[in-house]
DNA sequence: ATGAAAGCGCTAACAT
DNA sequence: ATGTTAGCGCTTTCAT
């Protein structure tokens, strides 16, 4: 059952294959005649252009791939939506591959998407170790996305998390709060930024004394379990500022079973707007990340080497936004 | 900076280009001599195969396809695990594409991998008419999931809706439960099987009188909505189950505030068992779908085809699953 | 055990 | 405007 190929419609159409090509590739040099001819022998045999042919013989194969470290993060559904977009409208296709978050089926996915001669690989979050990303970037061009890269050798899209976590305690310190707690992300990814977001924040403030780290690591329980470190502590904050949604959430419903009332007595402060924050009963603010501008800059970024010739590595960095919900108010009154 | 080719090893290795293609195939009639050298010779020169022009040579890509229409939906992500194992296990590789839920992208995602002569198509919620489906599983083999198709023409994987929803009722039933309700789907996917699997499983339970469905539509606000009429109507129901999650999250915090304890006074069940309903507060009862497996019998179907021969069209049901949560318990004594 | 040669399905000069 | 020819990088007989 293998499929026709060019040379079946122009025996069918009475022409020679390089016309069949010519008319497939919508070249304008070919007669009325002939294309309607090929066309109709392409249509009667249900053609299907062979992509492995096509890309041995131009060279290119007219495709990204992105290798997802993990698929049940959603953050990257809209960073692909936003890479998909930007390389449709210069020709290109974009491929997919999962690694599971794990470091060795990573390399699997990468390996394989490069066999395939991707003309540009995104790496989403992936937890691969940097010599083995830098390796792959000496076959293809690849952006780093969503992973601070320290050495300054990989293209880079990430966001100001300083600035987001400097966001969320603006806020705070608008709506009249100083004793703003921070639930940290742990060893987690971004969570040292977010951290130090916080503390420059307070210090620049003058709130530096007031400042209150409690561990956390992204997870609801970690949330639920820092609130009643905070609760029991001694001087109890007016705001916390959890540096995720999940753990925000796991904060707020410990404080509510606390008979804690937020925002009245203690706003709450999330990162990264994720569908949870959204939830009408949650209505979380929270610190955005333009997610489909990460998924256009990334494309940018690759576009920049295939045919602006970039060999520099460039980092691009975006801004985050606060969202208001309502889980924030002003301070109470003492 | 073009890649290095297998002619390149062969005269660096000072052997043939054939010789170099059956050391790095591993084939055994080689000696030890000539594999080292070309071991070697391909090592230093960072060579990386072409799997176009392996493809196109071997007349296979070992590619599996899967058309995820939205990559939202972490339920895939799921099903997605279950693909990727199972396949590499058959020496296959995983390549998706994302139709972002629009039918104009889904058909080129589709097209793409099938021009990308991927041995097998995933098609995993598609929105696509049936006929662009089955005109895409004349060129390839094409797996259905979730998904019910209506003309037993393409292998299908999908759950026992029906079934699921039963359960659901079984469970109240057997807590005591006489006033069902029902907050359904609407038109959405599965939501009919749903509907009915509850409308038969009262009736078995001969509490056909007590059926009541209200219009949902998946969506939180939805659930809300169908609560607030609910409680409005005259009898009130003494446990509610929902087309979904979402829904019975939106039901849920409908009734809490309107003072209504779950699930002392009403006992909720969901569908899915999304993340949503793994929350601490929520811990929702719910069904759970074996979203792995759904994967690995898509794979299955495309082996029974690929080396099986398979031609009928075959449909698998998996069996869906209560998982409990704390909202559901005894009915209320009267 | 190794090499020569043909061919996979297509594109891309180069002729005519 | 159309056809001829030579690859693209690899696999695969078929010789030796």
């Amino acid at each position: 059952v293998s499929q026709p190929t060019i040379v079946d419609i122009a025996a069918r159409a009475g022409v020679s294959k390089s016309l069949v090509s010519l008319v497939l590739r919508g070249s304008p040099k070919v007669s009325e005649e002939s294309r309607r001819a090929v066309l109709r022998a392409a249509e009667e045999l249900d053609y299907r252009p062979n992509a492995m042919a096509r890309g041995l013989a131009q060279r290119r194969s007219s495709i990204f791939g992105v290798m997802l470290s993990d698929l049940h993060n959603t953050f990257f559904a809209d960073v692909l939506d936003g890479i998909d977009a930007r390389s449709r409208r210069e020709g290109f296709r974009t491929l997919l591959a999962t690694g599971h978050r794990k470091q060795s089926l990573e390399a699997e996915a990468i390996k394989a998407l490069v066999e395939l001669r991707t003309e540009g690989l995104i790496l989403a979050a992936p937890r691969l170790s940097m010599p083995k990303i830098i390796e792959a970037s000496r076959a293809v061009p690849v952006v780093l996305v969503s992973r601070p890269a320290r050495e300054a050798v990989i293209d880079t899209v990430m966001t100001d998390e300083v600035a987001g976590a400097a966001a969320a305690v603006d806020h705070l310190v608008e709506l009249g709060h100083r004793r703003i707690a921070h639930i940290d992300g742990g060893a987690g990814a971004g969570a040292s930024a977010r951290r130090s977001g916080y503390l420059r924040a307070m210090e620049r403030h003058a709130l530096g004394a007031n400042a209150q780290v409690v561990r956390g690591d992204y997870t609801e329980a970690g949330g639920a379990a820092a609130v009643a470190r905070l609760l029991d502590g001694g001087a109890r904050p007016t705001a916390i500022f959890a540096a995720n949604d999940l753990s925000a959430l796991g904060a707020l419903n410990a404080l509510l079973q606390r008979g804690v009332r937020v925002p009245d007595e203690i706003s709450l402060v999330g990162y990264d707007n994720t569908s949870l924050a959204r939830l009408a009963h949650v209505d979380l603010t929270t610190i955005d990340q333009p997610r489909r501008e990460i998924g256009s800059a990334a494309v940018e970024l690759l576009l920049e080497r295939i045919n602006g010739g970039r060999r520099k590595p460039r980092r691009v960095v975006l801004s985050p936004a606060l969202v208001l919900g309502r889980t924030t108010a002003e301070a109470p009154q003492p």
